[in-house]
DNA sequence: AACTCGGGGGA
DNA sequence: TCCCCAGAGTT
């Protein structure tokens, strides 16, 4: 565990710091923030989330939400509308709990101890000493992606990422490295430096102010470093989505079964696992169950692709007029006034407005 | 320990 | 296409 020479982390920790104070830090609305409610928001966020990404969703939300009790008190579906496009929607399902949490249990007041930070839903290791350290200066090192790479690399760590026992020695390499007193810039330093220096692909090593004493570098590995073992295997799904209009509304439901989108609200939905024909769908037994009632076929679009991280769905959107409301209850009639207010996930916001002409 | 949860951007 | 992103909860 301690196999590092305390020389080159003294090495490591004086040269970080340094890189960041001549201002090559990135710089965002968050940082140097002390609001503990503002920067657990911005963590969250972030979460497997490209800073980019995230920050218009941030301005937006601390504008709405300038507390924590604000953030409560709003409708949920206020709230998952401003999700929406984000992605990973138990974030936000979370964020929501927690805000009661410490509204409802704490009178609005953050917790201010590791321990209870880190027991808050939404919050783990990561989130906990982010929060910690930037709201608090208390001593615990980060350790998300850009600190495991960074780690990885200098230090040559050759046990992949991935696993238990290599998160574990990154994460006590990590808390070795924190200075005590200055955890807040070492935590942001080090997630910068991983960001525009020590990149994923083609990291800035020429530039780079550790380059001498980097493992990686030395030894040629800064390609192969960090190391991950288990190969990422992708399932191909299949939906119909039946756009089915019934004066001026159109059917929908809440997703809330154990899989993707969650909380979400969709068409009705038709699945299949291997591919189909818009017309084999449309006489299915599956099809008369939920269209009960007379319909005229209006459209089949062309098959369109979505990439998530474990799935490619291939979305289908069969557009129907019915003759007379479903009879069934799995679905329910929607305005289009209302329409506007429900969180959708991308294959159908950034299709609805063709869908039913907004 | 393995699986699953989105969507976007870069190569 | 594939990989990665200021990870966490569930099984």
């Amino acid at each position: 565990m301690d196999s590092f020479s305390s020389k080159w982390q003294a090495f490591f920790v004086k040269k970080l710091l340094n890189w960041n104070h001549s201002s090559n830090f990135r710089s965002m609305p968050w940082k140097f923030e002390k609001d503990p409610y503002k920067i657990w928001l911005s963590e969250i966020m972030l979460q497997q989330t490209r800073v980019e990404q995230g920050l218009t969703y941030y301005l937006k939300f601390i504008e709405a939400f300038p507390t924590v009790t604000d953030l409560a008190n709003a409708p949920e579906k206020k709230v998952f509308k401003m999700w929406e496009g984000l992605g990973y929607y138990s974030r936000c399902k979370n964020l929501l709990t927690t805000a009661k949490t410490i509204s409802n249990e704490s009178n609005g007041v953050f917790p201010n101890t590791h321990a209870e930070i880190l027991s808050l839903t939404g919050v783990g290791p990561y989130t906990a000493a982010a929060i910690a350290s930037f709201a608090f200066d208390l001593p615990y090192a980060v350790v998300d992606g850009n600190v495991m790479r960074v780690l990885s690399r200098f230090f040559g760590i050759e046990i992949p990422i991935d696993t238990t026992q290599g998160k574990k020695q990154i994460a006590h390499l990590a808390q070795e490295l924190l200075p005590t007193h200055q955890s807040a810039s070492f935590n942001q330093a080090i997630m910068d430096f991983g960001a525009t220096i020590c990149k994923p692909k083609n990291p800035i090593c020429l530039d780079c102010v550790m380059q001498k004493n980097c493992i990686a570098y030395n030894q040629q590995l800064v390609d192969v470093l960090p190391l991950k073992s288990k190969k990422l295997i992708k399932k191909q799904r299949w939906f119909f989505y039946i756009t089915a209009k019934y004066k001026n509304q159109y059917y929908f439901r809440n997703r809330t079964a154990k899989d993707i989108w969650q909380n979400l609200h969709e068409f009705i939905l038709i699945e299949k696992s291997s591919r189909s024909s818009a017309d084999t769908i449309i006489n299915s037994a599956e099809w008369k169950k939920v269209i009960d009632v007379p319909f005229e076929l209006l459209e089949v679009s062309n098959p369109i692709n979505q990439q998530l991280t474990h799935q490619t769905i291939t979305g289908t959107f069969i557009t129907i007029q019915l003759k007379a409301p479903l009879q069934t209850n799995m679905y329910a009639p929607i305005t289009k006034k209302q329409i506007q207010q429900l969180a959708f996930p991308k294959i159908i916001s950034s299709n609805l407005n063709w869908l039913i002409n907004l």
